[in-house]
DNA sequence: CAGATATGAATGAAAG
DNA sequence: CTTTCATTCATATCTG
């Protein structure tokens, strides 16, 4: 099934052109080698990435631009992809499959329940009480200190911040 | 980009219905007609609508109605999208070359086109205070502006910050 | 060459 | 705000 073109063929370099009269969208688009599909899935299987972060992207595309022409979106969609459709294949199987008379290709609207904001924000929790703390949250600041005293070093032209940035103290010096 | 615009008019055929065939049933999801994307990216740029208010949102989806079915909570996700995508897609081309040294070196001053200089004016009326992200993975501080308008946001209470984490620009907002 | 399939690209929606 | 998920479109590639 998986029909992926092993042969190197003429892969590599991109073949594009054939004169596309596209409307718009993608001329040329990225045709990957087979040695940028094998790291690729050697990421994907062996070290278990899935959905790499931009640093990651942006060394795995470079790793990957030796074997050819690529850029970070390709990595990106890659890797979106492959998750995707493997997830994609497997719900299949899971699937409470109704009835029996239905088509293969049924697109499942998916509402998983997910609530429907009634007018058209989904807006979240409701007031707490705003600590400072609670508005990290994936905890970079963990704590912060903006004495008054700095108000007035700061309109003197420089004010010195001392933040704590993933338990580690941080200077932070702001000109004016 | 826009690939298809389905302009609707009445959702034909019901989905999944007994004793029926499917027959390009509606949808669930919007399809923006290419007019309404055409202002919508006029907003967007041209004005420099980002995350337009409930309001807003109010008055640009009803705009947008006379061009095809279109709900504010469709214009609310179309504004967060695209602002998204646009940094998004900046990750990963951005070379971050993080320069691992404690010490306070001048980088890149974080000025940039997207958002408008004007975004701290003082007679915003946004209550949030939090927002903040992570992605800070060693959090040394290799480089921070403050915007003379941070002054006076100090003064009156919140100070907000930017500051270039690792390559990564990242907003901080302090209460004093 | 035509149809089927695999997959790159895009984007609406929503979760985190 | 950022990240992830689902779905759809467009096209490269394979197959007969």
């Amino acid at each position: 099934m998986e029909a992926q073109q092993n042969d190197d063929g003429g892969s590599s370099g991109g073949k594009g052109s054939s004169g596309g009269f596209l409307c718009r969208q993608s001329s040329t688009r990225w045709t990957p080698t087979t040695d940028q599909i094998r790291i690729l899935k050697e990421l994907y299987y062996n070290n278990g990435v899935r959905s790499p972060t931009a640093e990651q992207i942006q060394r795995i595309s470079a790793r990957l631009r030796q074997y050819g022409k690529i850029e970070g979106k390709n990595v990106f969609y890659w890797f979106q992809n492959h998750k995707a459709r493997e997830r994609q294949k497997k719900r299949f199987t899971t699937t409470t499959t109704a009835s029996t008379t239905n088509d293969h290709n049924n697109q499942t609207p998916m509402q998983r329940g997910i609530m429907l904001p009634t007018a058209w924000k989904p807006d979240h929790h409701q007031d707490h009480h705003q600590s400072f703390n609670h508005n990290i949250k994936y905890s970079p600041v963990v704590s912060s200190t903006a004495p008054n005293s700095s108000a007035t070093s700061m309109l003197g032209g420089t004010l010195v911040l001392k933040l704590k940035l993933n338990g580690q103290l941080t200077r932070v010096t702001l000109r004016t």
